[in-house]
DNA sequence: TCTGGGGTCCTAGGACCC
DNA sequence: TCTGGGGTCCTAGGACCC
């Protein structure tokens, strides 16, 4: 019998928001809203502030809607280099306390606190955490604990801000049955719609084994018992601090302020994009795989298309000759308001020259070896594939 | 209500291989 | 002429989360 697990999640109150009022103080007194787009008075609320939050403003509303709402609401745009500023504050405060710790995003952290909870109280433990969060770098936090990521993450949603709730196997049947099924992490409006339009609307109904049968008429097997587990208690996933080392993707999208319409000009913004995108690939020291390019019509259909090569890459003229060709071949004149590209597949540079030893390992005999140039050499050959590739396409 | 930007994961079909 | 079963990879789309 395995010893059951104390795990916490520590989730940013309104992180956005937070950040917004450490770097700008007055906004604490203000009635505020993190979002909108820059060049025009449309976009929606990415974080409502708790002042905004009390004037019933939420996030995911459009900011039109907030500004009926509170007239005076302030609109604070996104600063992402802010946020990971301070996400990394956060995280690297809470390793003094475990090393056992998965990122949930960038404003929530799960940790298994199994070990330390030997030697203080979890709760004592965590209200440390909390009070030094706040004090050291102004950032509110709610905690929830449980055995299990889920029930700590459902724990941690039940009161904020400055919470700290409990969550074991046996309140699930208090704390959790009653709530009505679009709370549970991972049903959303759509899953949400799908029960209720078959009678499922508290948890409670969800687990009940009378409606097993109706359930997986609308659901996949998969999906059902994933979230029964989930809901019971009996989830085993485990803190695993080496799952988001490497991003599985990388991707840069904008919002046009006005819709476009052209091949060149769609080409103009990829290209811009691609730029910011390429960089943050070689700042992470990441090469890729497969490149992706979203488009977005004016009637909000989505197109995504990507293409898979053989030897990853990261040099710029190289993704965008890619990105460029899959546009060629998509693109067929309609009106776009979003243009986007992405990179996936991604290989930590260090891990891709292992992989090449493997197998040209001649080239490295000469310990002076350059990756960089390499890498170069590798791209300039496929570049080759792509001209003949393309030739033989159409 | 006129709808952002960054991600993750899942599904399903088809190609391809053994 | 009819045609298995398992596995992996690629692609497209969609749901969901913060």
């Amino acid at each position: 019998m395995s010893q059951i697990k104390i795990i916490f999640h520590v989730d940013l109150n309104a992180f956005y928001a937070s950040c917004a009022m450490i770097k700008e103080p007055f906004l604490k007194k203000e009635v505020f809203v993190v979002g909108g787009r820059t060049g025009s008075n449309s976009g929606v609320v990415s974080t409502a502030s708790y002042k905004a939050r009390a004037k019933g403003i939420r996030s995911g509303m459009s900011i039109v809607e907030a500004q009926r709402l509170y007239p005076k609401v302030l609109v604070v745009p996104t600063n992402f280099p802010l946020y990971q500023k301070y996400s990394n504050l956060f995280f690297n405060y809470l390793k003094k306390y475990s090393k056992i710790i998965l990122k949930g995003s960038i404003d929530e952290a799960y940790m298994d606190v199994t070990e330390i909870s030997k030697e203080i109280h979890p709760l004592k433990l965590a209200k440390q955490i909390q009070d030094g969060l706040l004090k050291e770098h102004e950032l509110p936090v709610s905690i929830g604990i449980g055995p299990t990521l889920f029930l700590a993450k459902m724990a941690s949603d039940m009161k904020k801000p400055l919470g700290i709730t409990v969550l074991r196997k046996r309140d699930v049947e208090k704390m959790l049955y009653p709530l009505p099924i679009g709370k549970i992490f991972g049903i959303g409006v759509k899953t949400k719609k799908v029960l209720n339009d078959i009678g499922i609307f508290t948890v409670n109904e969800f687990v009940d084994p009378n409606n097993k049968n109706k359930i997986l008429e609308v659901m996949t097997p998969n999906s059902y018992y994933g979230f029964l587990d989930n809901i019971n208690g009996k989830s085993t996933d485990i803190v695993d601090p080496t799952l988001y080392d490497i991003p599985k993707s990388i991707s840069n999208e904008e919002t046009l302020v006005y819709p476009i319409q052209g091949y060149e000009l769609i080409y103009d913004h990829l290209k811009e994009l691609a730029k910011t995108t390429v960089e943050r690939l070689k700042n992470e020291d990441l090469v890729a795989r497969t490149v992706s390019i979203k488009l977005k019509t004016s009637n909000f259909q989505t197109i995504t298309r990507s293409r898979s090569i053989s030897e990853p890459i990261e040099d710029f003229d190289l993704i965008l000759q890619i990105a460029n060709d899959i546009l060629l071949s998509n693109y067929e004149g309609e009106e776009i308001r979003l243009v986007g590209i992405g990179l996936s597949q991604l290989i930590l540079k260090k891990d891709l020259k292992n992989e090449i030893n493997l197998f040209n390992y001649n080239e490295f005999e000469d310990k002076e070896y350059n990756l960089d140039k390499l890498i170069k050499k590798i791209n300039k050959e496929y570049e080759k594939e792509v001209i003949s590739f393309g030739i033989k396409e159409d």
